[in-house]
RNA sequence: GGGCCCGUAGCCUAGCACGGAUUAAGGCGUCAGCCUUCGGAGCUGAAGUGGCCGUACCCCAGAAACCAUGGGUUCGAAUCCCACCGGGCCCGCCA
């Protein structure tokens, strides 16, 4: 949690200093009214006031020390604002193990005693001439270049905060961190617990991870090289443990842009929250949402607004999962609002129908199917070989997502396997084949597909209904 | 100046990490089909290029597409290497 940024401090400056309400007006999430209204319009009030920075310093050095009115307020608000990202995590189905702030990192000791292991080591010395004269830097062995760690006047820059964590992560320096609940039941179950600097308990079951993985934007490439080179001068490290996965930005189609009221030059531009040239999951969510509501309800005449809602929901977060997942993290995703409300073809909602048709037929069978090797053998046709062919392959699937720790893998089969169900079905009947013994096989054969398929579906987080 | 990523049909993408089985695989869009049906959010099929101002049809040309482009390595390259073009990003005593 970025608890101590410059942007977050731009939000507390609007609320202490230049008035703006810290109560949403109705129907607006705080964390959106935050991002969209408060910091866009302090912002803009510093181009106009230069003088108004000063309030933004003063309220980051009081978060920094982390006392007082101001820093106790700020925390109130980092609280509210995570109440509401939450939310829409667990909207996406996604929950988390244990929360960690960065303002915590910074107050724990942590990068002092790491400061002091470099410094032992020779990794960051005190450059003593030229532009950095006065700071400690590491310098690059390859290109004889020099990042600043320590300004000269003795503070830590941002890299600075990021080494000690990943440190922490594979557990080169004590935890310094107790922990406690902070949330008994996420949606899924699981309970999501947060590190603190007093009090909490102590465990092992966060610090020192054999291996860690970085999710982090491709952006920050060279910063996480040199925590990654940093990390492996240390006692006890070593850069494998400590893996990068980047991956690149979704940037919006010149027509999104357009339609946010940007003119933009090439085909599609950067998002930037300053400039508030940027969408929302939610937002998207709830136009997802719409789309699906309409076409559930053409299908489904009869069923209460209620489950036609449910349904919906897990449309749009199908879709929206599947979208950003199937795609090779290393190229841009170019985010058209259009194009994402798809429901058809190569989308999350494809594997939610083969689902609900795959389990419509298990649905409308009576007792369990016997199956025996002369009945299975009974399955002829390519289509039906295409597919028990395709089961096998979800362990291969999986190993290779986690090989190149790529999860679009596990999509890409789930992908495949619902060509191959939809295939099958529409080649050969099951409830209507007059023999027994194959219509058995068919029915076991269709109840392994529906597994498999919710299987690989839950894997990448595709929600499932039994009808959609 | 240094470094990283991307470039595949009208559009969006897969395949590249390990070079070889295919006609380079899907989706969107277009056109034509499939509902007395276990669900049509599905399935099947079609569309190479150039010329005639444009479109449809016809006609004519033409051994005749292909992974940005050009080389190289190889028996074999979308995949590996080099170069080059185009697009994006990073290289701060910001975070």
């Amino acid at each position: 949690m970025d608890d101590s940024g410059s942007q977050f401090a731009d939000v507390i400056v609007g609320f202490k200093f230049l008035g703006y309400s810290d109560q949403p007006p109705p129907g607006t999430k705080f964390d959106a009214y935050c991002g969209d209204s408060v910091y866009t319009k302090v912002t803009q009030r510093y181009s106009e006031d230069p003088a108004l920075k000063q309030k933004q310093s003063l309220v980051l050095r009081a978060i920094e020390e982390g006392k007082g009115e101001i820093a106790d307020y700020a925390k109130s608000v980092v609280k509210r604002i995570l109440a509401a990202q939450l939310e829409t995590c667990w909207r996406l189905g996604a929950s988390y193990d244990l929360l960690n702030w960065e303002s915590q990192v910074v107050h724990s000791g942590m990068w002092e005693r790491v400061f002091a292991m470099l410094k032992e080591n020779g990794i960051v010395k005190l450059e003593t001439e030229g532009d950095n004269k006065g700071c400690w830097v590491i310098p690059d062995p390859d290109t004889g270049e020099q990042k600043v760690v320590v300004r000269s006047d003795g503070t830590a820059v941002y890299v600075a905060k990021d080494i000690p964590y990943a440190a922490w992560k594979i557990g080169l320096v004590a935890d310094p961190f107790g922990y406690e609940l902070y949330q008994a039941a996420q949606p899924n179950g699981s309970e999501l617990r947060s590190t603190v600097l007093s009090g909490g308990s102590r465990t092992d079951d966060f610090a020192g991870a054999d291996q860690s993985i970085s999710v982090i934007d491709a952006r920050q490439a060279y910063l996480q090289k040199i925590v990654a080179k940093v990390l492996e001068s240390m006692k006890g490290g070593s850069s494998a443990r400590y893996l990068h996965r980047g991956y690149e930005v979704v940037a919006l189609s010149k027509s999104t842009a357009q339609g946010l009221g940007f003119r933009i030059e090439g085909e599609f531009a950067h998002m930037s929250g300053r400039a508030g040239l940027y969408v929302n999951v939610d937002t998207v969510l709830d136009r997802l949402g719409e789309r699906a509501r309409s076409e559930t309800r053409k299908r489904n005449q009869k069923e209460p607004d209620e489950w036609v809602s449910d349904v919906s929901e897990a449309i749009a977060v199908a879709a929206l999962r599947y979208e950003l997942l199937k795609q090779d993290p290393d190229r841009i995703i170019v985010f058209d609002t259009e194009e994402a409300l798809k429901l058809q073809g190569d989308t999350g909602p494809y594997l939610q129908y083969t689902y609900a048709r795959a389990r419509r037929i298990l649905d409308k069978t009576e007792g369990t199917p016997q199956i025996s090797e002369e009945s299975a053998s009974m399955m002829k046709t390519k289509q039906e070989a295409r597919l028990v062919k395709k089961l096998s392959a979800l362990d291969v699937g999986v190993a290779r997502a986690g090989e190149f720790l790529s999860p679009r893998e596990v999509a890409k089969f789930a992908h495949e396997l619902a060509v191959s169900i939809n295939d099958f079905y529409e080649s050969v009947q099951v409830n209507r084949e007059p023999n027994p013994s194959l219509r058995d096989a068919r029915l076991a054969l269709v109840d392994a597909a529906s597994r498999v398929l919710a299987q690989s579906m839950s894997i990448i987080g595709v929600p499932r209904r039994s009808r959609i």
